[in-house]
DNA sequence: GCGCTGCTTGACGCTAACGTAAACGTCAAT
DNA sequence: ATTGACGTTTACGTTAGCGTCAAGCAGCGC
């Protein structure tokens, strides 16, 4: 049985059942995601993950869709360059109780606040992209000059 | 005398002579950029930097407009989460010699690498962008559901 | 029962990126 | 000459983010 890298299915000892949705062991998400279990168990530590217990006493993790969507959040924050507590807060943040007017709107200033943060990495990230350009026309109208000999058209 | 806070201007003692552009001492960077001396001469340990000297011995650091660049270029780096020897790695890319034909295409090779890196990080910047107004979004509606008592149009 | 494999919890180690403190030089003003 | 303000080197301390053992439990096939 040839088990799909990017959606192991199976549980973990059950064949296809269970009550709720699709479930990982933790090499499973280590290896979707190319990293180790120390670190997703780190990521635990910090608050990041909490993933349910299963087996005798409660020892072995199991992690649920929703589990796997935080993680994926979490590698994707630390691909933008934020700390594990930065993203801690955000996951926090999206999972806050947003019941009353006043916690509605301390979230929609939370909100503006990453988005200004991100907003300023794309500026960044934008000059930087700009400058690449540059200096790749620059090089290849170099590339172009120091080697005219051997295209069939075009010369001084 | 009020000194420009994002252009000082004075080399140091001199008034404003001096056979070449601009210079400017480590607090003048460490203010304008809003980071400390410490964090400069760490940069500069790290090669990112290369301060003429100046003074008694060559003790104390002189940076030109060159130097400033650097340094500009070193922060912004930071903050779209390169390490120091990535940094390091593109600057001196930017300041490798391009003489010959096949320097010219490692260089290009090389930015090329730098190019995918920033896009990818430009999908991760957009999709986290997407979720922020997704959320809003979802925000808004609920408060204009929660207080619609306080407008004058509108209802069920 | 026995070893294999996979998962678990410590606990220590390690690199990056500075912070912080000590101890000294120096230039201008007093 | 002394006092600051600023600059310097050296060196140890600190935090983040894991890597790397070490030692043990839990099913599973034989």
């Amino acid at each position: 049985m040839p088990s799909s890298a990017t959606q192991p299915p199976t549980p973990i000892g059950q064949p296809a059942n269970a009550t709720a949705g699709t479930t990982y062991t933790i090499t499973e998400l280590a290896r979707e995601f190319d990293i180790t279990p120390r670190a997703i168990r780190f990521y635990e530590d910090q608050g990041l993950l909490s993933p349910d217990r299963v087996g005798a006493g409660g020892r072995q993790r199991l992690y649920s869709g929703r589990e796997r969507t935080r993680l994926k959040l979490t590698l994707r924050g630390k691909r933008l360059g934020l700390t594990l507590n930065e993203i801690r807060e955000i996951l926090d943040l999206y999972e806050s109780p947003r019941d009353t007017v006043p916690q509605l709107e301390r979230f929609l200033a939370s909100l503006a606040q990453h988005r200004q943060a991100l907003e300023r990495q794309m500026e960044d990230l934008q000059a930087q992209l700009a400058e690449i350009d540059q200096h790749e026309r620059q090089c290849r109208a170099l590339l172009a000059a120091a080697a005219p000999e051997h295209e069939g058209a075009a010369g001084a």
